[in-house]
Parts: C-alpha cells; structure tokens; sequence
DNA sequence: CACAATGCATTGGTTTCTTATGTATCTTTG
DNA sequence: CAAAGATACATAAGAAACCAATGCATTGTG
C-alpha cells in the first residue's frame, strides 16, 4: 500500500531534515531511497518535490551543501547546519505531539513498540 | 501550542469524516468546535477549509444533508453515507498505518495509552 | 549497444488551505 | 437597549506544496 499523496503533504521537510540528523551528509537521490528503503516502499518522495524542498531549506539557512564529482557526473551533498539540528529535533516532536491529537481525534488504538 | 497547518494539511477529510462517525449527524460549526474541544484547541479548522471540504465530500457522495430551521436561522446537516461509512474507516486506517510508518522514519518513541 | 539506473534540475498544473469578505441571526452584557 | 460577540452559512483570491512530465548527462548491465 502506497500512502495516499495528500497524508505525506506537510510531512516531507520534517522526513528530510530527519534524515539528515542522522547520517551525516546525504545527497538527494540517496535520501529518496532511504526513505523508500526504511518504509517498505510505502512512501516514495518524488524528485518534482524534493529538490524544490532541499532548496528551500538551504535558503532558510537549514541546511549547507558541497557538491562533488563521480568521475564526470556531479553529486550535490547537503548537511544540516546548527540552525538545522535545531529545527530537526523541533519538528520531529512537533510531528510526535501531533499524531498524539491525531489519536484522540480519530480514536486511534496505540500498537505497542 | 497550535500546530503548523503544514501538519495538518491533508488529514483534514480524514477528520471531518470520523467525527461524522461517531455522532450521527453534525453541522459545519459543531464540527469545528468539537474539534477545537477535542485538542484542546490545538486544531482549529477554517471555515474558509472546512466548508468547501464538506462540499467535495457530498459531491463524492460520502455525505448526505438536511437542511433545518432554528428561528429563522439555516442550519445544515451532514451524514454518513454508506459508501461514507466505508471511507471514514478506510481514511483513518490509512492514517494509522501512515503513523506506524513515520515512527519508523523519524525514530519516534511510543507513548502509552 | 540499448536500456535501466543514477543524479541533478525545472516547468505547468492541481489540490488544498488561508485570509478576507459577505450576509444574517441570536445572545449576552454594560 | 445598543454594541459586541457568538452562531452559521458561504465564496473568492491567492499562496503553498506537491505531482507528473520532461530534460540533460553519465554509468552500469544484459
């Protein structure tokens, strides 16, 4: 099951910046399988929407780049800057506090970790 | 803490469809301030967002309506239609496997119930 | 050597929400 | 009893965010 496009709206920059906190250094294309990887192929970023999001965070100052050459082809890393740990860290518990409202509102049962 | 309508973008139908499950029938502003009790005010639907949503949902033939009288005020019903029924159960099913997923994905910690 | 995969990026269009506005009635309060 | 706030519907203009499509270029694979 793919998840329906209108859930994953308004998450996308939370996924990125989290991913980011974690490994380092990622560049696009690698954080698009990551995540695909991680949920089973259940979310699936699409490039139209990505890069536009990786721009923007680099223009809010989240994030920094370096880019980089494989022989000819050109690889653009992006990194979280102190700004970004920060605003990481604020949006996974912002998203956490979320879906708890989310539970009451929709009567959600909790599965056990 | 009201939550970024980033959040809540495309949980909206969601919402909307299981309070109707629950209480039978509801009008548009009941609806709003049920919600708005229910988070304790940490989601408040637009008016601007939540009439055109019930709008399209009538229009998907989800909902049906009754208009009543109060004095001479108009005040309008909204029910579940059978097919209703099933999509309010489908659209949070989604919404919980679509949470199971993001725990993953962000590494979020389980609170109990 | 064609085709898939890797890797960047943009454009046009749609959906969905926000802000603002409009109309009207009812209730509370100084 | 007038003003203000709450109730209750609705639409319109614009912004935000995403999707689908496309483009370019290189590298790996059958």
């Amino acid at each position: 099951m793919i998840f329906s496009s209108e859930l994953i709206k308004g998450t996308l920059k939370t996924i990125v910046l989290k991913q980011l906190s974690e490994g380092n250094k990622m560049y696009g294309y690698e954080i698009t399988q990551k995540v695909k990887e991680l949920t089973g192929d259940r979310i699936q970023i699409s490039e139209g929407a990505l890069y536009p999001t990786l721009h923007a965070l680099e223009k809010e100052g989240l994030l920094t780049t370096e880019t980089i050459y494989i022989g000819k082809r050109v690889r653009k890393y992006y990194r979280l800057s102190d700004s970004g740990k920060k605003k990481s860290k604020e949006r996974v518990s912002e998203f956490a506090e979320f879906v708890e409202t989310m539970k009451i509102l929709l009567d959600l049962q909790v599965k056990p970790a």
